[in-house]
DNA sequence: ATAATTTGTGCGAACCGTGAACAAATGGTC
DNA sequence: GACCATTTGTTCACGGTTCGCACAAATTAT
């Protein structure tokens, strides 16, 4: 018997490259291209990855028997030249999202390159959700939502959720606006929906901020911090382009960030966490509005403030200082470009960022105040756009590959 | 002419892989894998790279053609088989390592692996610190330590500053406690020392962070926090096995993290700084001693505490209850394996550790309460270890090519 | 119509890791 | 001491990959 022992190593380690890796790392480096940059002609890929003619036409050949583009006839440009062909997507490609909110479900169909298909949102009266009734409303969402993409090859599926979410595990492991614990999520809906490739489970702000720094106000970022707020306060961190995402994937819990150590109790347990003074109970509040009117109210506040009317101008100061206080200690901590506010951040933009800024100026390290404090450009999809970028994720990273375990 | 127009893209993408870089990666799975567990046979290499007992051969030869490794003669280990050559670091190869803070200035020698040749130390009168003064000191300091190490050839330099750097510059942006301020002192480090490599500037906080995530208490974990403290209180973040940077290198700057808004004021210009309860100060001054008596203070205060005195036991037990405070902040945040306390908390850690693991009870979410909670294991030596190790990043990321670049 | 410019195509060259066959070096067994 | 099993180094043909050149193709400018 040869001894092919150690010749080929079995379990571990894929750490060593091969030639195939560098085919892997280039198709990926094309598709990704396109992917974020949108159709570019061949030519436009040659510079986009510093790769030759030569090796380009391969790459674009074998993503195109893959079925992921196809090349369109070359149009002239008014340059001279031989004019390029554009590599554009494949139209029966795309990703699924599901979104899975307190009062909502969502779902949508996403092409290559961002392209929003289809997109459908099932309501629901505000109360705890009995996870076998979220797995069937998800799976006849999505089948609805396919049909209306015109039943396009999935790639892969993307879930946001409100709650901790184990990425690793695909496991909601806390989440308690819907009541859940421990639900394993991603195993619950392989078993729901088929043929929607490989299923990864998120928090929302996570996803979020991932949607914001691919295609949102974050673009041009490296590191991003992204900033959300309603009845809870939650984000996500985007550093050195990448999502952080810490031991388990629970990392950018911003909302629990204590500023104020004696201060009101918060629902984790805790006193003091940051959305006891920047969540919107803490708003209403102030403004002296009932706290449990949610997401309408805040609205009503802003057209107050605009009003002119003190107490609601007055309860976004104090707001926006406290909002102020903890971007400070985010800055300070995490040095980013920008920071994105969603939810009710963004739609109160106006009213809450001189205050914020005021707080800046004071508490923040001199040489790290040139971070922008920007409102979310994608509001309300940002959530499912975040999703499907996790579900590109893997065909982007294995072009080939995902497509060849899809096609079993 | 031919036309190699975008064949060869002259400026700015090395984004695509060649075969070149197969090689390159490679030749960095194997220099890694021995620097970082030490010296191993080539059996062995196999085993951690993943790569054939062929290519393992080549990557080896062409190592010890760059002068970096050499092999000894295999010796048998009891088992069956063939003994394997063991792979080791040449004697010559190292990185000099430099350390500037306020009443000190240290510089060493280390050998590939972590193995430290030689060390020296300055100490100086505390107050501020001309910049030409300390380059001149630098300079000195160095050559002694190099002679001291037999003059081996240096493959990188790296030194850790008390203050702001801009890594990317190696500029020292902002450090209060030296008086400096945007000093270029990477620039000026490489007219004073020849020959040593190419020169990195690091914060103090951040490369001690480093050292611990490679060779200290975070050894096995993959997201790590250092905190250190003394008056000023800093740390690094190890995200994903790599130190967290930010835009501009300036991450990590926990110790202004506000968690008292209305508290003391602090050096920085803000108010409620963690450091305003957590640094050396606020720890005498508790104790009801002179906040200006410094580390040896420190030293007291625990003997203090150690008879019994309830005076200094309370003081530790309100530092480390603020302690708790922030470092709960940091759980949330980052969802870490491990929290590695340096500087007087390492000193102090049997004395403040109570404290702080009962703010952590209410204040951290339950799913991300995993996270340890352990003293520095390399102390004072951390930061010197830290330099060495982002001097030889370079060298373990392409070792031929800094070798040659070493060599005109 | 011709030149200049840009780009696709085809092919040989260079490089790299793989894996099989063989040789070398060790421990265990009879 | 001879032999076998085991492990490892060495050699080499092979397949895969990108590169770079030469040439052809397609467009604009003159």
């Amino acid at each position: 018997m040869p001894n092919t022992t150690n010749q080929s190593p079995a379990d571990p380690a894929p750490r060593s490259m091969r030639s195939a890796s560098v085919r892997t790392a280039n198709l990926s480096q094309v598709l990704s291209a396109l992917h974020f940059h949108g159709p570019l002609t061949r030519s436009d890929l040659c510079a986009y990855t510093g790769l030759t003619r030569s090796s380009v036409a391969v790459q674009v050949s074998e993503l195109t028997d893959a079925g992921l583009v196809f090349e369109q006839a070359p149009q002239s440009d008014g340059r001279p030249g031989r004019p390029s062909p554009l590599v554009t997507f494949s139209t029966d490609i795309a990703a699924l999202a599901i979104e899975v909110e307190v009062d909502s479900i969502a779902a949508a169909v996403f092409r290559l390159g961002g392209e929003s298909l289809a997109e459908r949102r099932l309501a629901r009266t505000r109360s705890q959700v009995r996870v076998e009734d979220a797995i069937a409303d998800i799976g006849t969402l999505a089948r609805d939502v396919l049909a209306d993409a015109g039943s396009p090859t999935i790639i892969g599926t993307g879930v946001g959720v409100v709650g901790l979410v184990e990425e690793a595990e695909n496991t909601v492991t806390m989440a308690p606006n819907l009541g859940w614990d421990n639900v394993p999520l991603g195993q619950l809906l392989a078993n729901e929906i088929k043929d929607c490739g490989e299923i990864r489970v998120g928090n929302e702000a996570n996803l979020s901020a991932r949607a914001e720094s691919t295609r949102g106000a974050g673009r041009d970022a490296n590191d991003m911090i992204y900033l959300s707020g309603e009845v809870g306060v939650g984000g996500g961190v985007i550093s050195n382009g990448r999502p952080l995402t810490g031991r388990s994937g629970f990392a950018g819990e911003i909302g629990h960030l204590t500023v104020n150590p004696d201060g009101r109790s918060c629902g984790c347990g805790s006193i003091g966490c940051w959305e006891t003074e920047i969540g919107i109970r803490a708003l209403l509040e102030r403004a002296g509005l009932n706290p449990d009117d949610g997401a309408d109210a805040a609205e009503t506040l802003w057209d107050h403030a605009d009003r002119g009317e003190e107490q609601a101008r007055d309860a976004l100061t104090a707001t926006g200082r406290w909002l102020g206080i903890g971007v400070s200690t985010l800055i300070n901590i995490f040095n980013p470009d920008v920071i994105v506010l969603g939810g009710m951040y963004r739609t109160g933009y106006a009213h809450l960022i001189d205050a914020v800024r005021a707080e800046l100026e004071t508490r923040v390290l001199p040489p790290l105040r040139g971070a922008a404090i920007v409102p979310s450009i994608l509001g309300d999809s940002a959530i499912l756009i975040g999703a499907a970028e996790m579900a590109f994720e893997h065909a982007l990273a294995d072009p080939i590959g995902t497509m060849s375990s899809i096609r079993t």
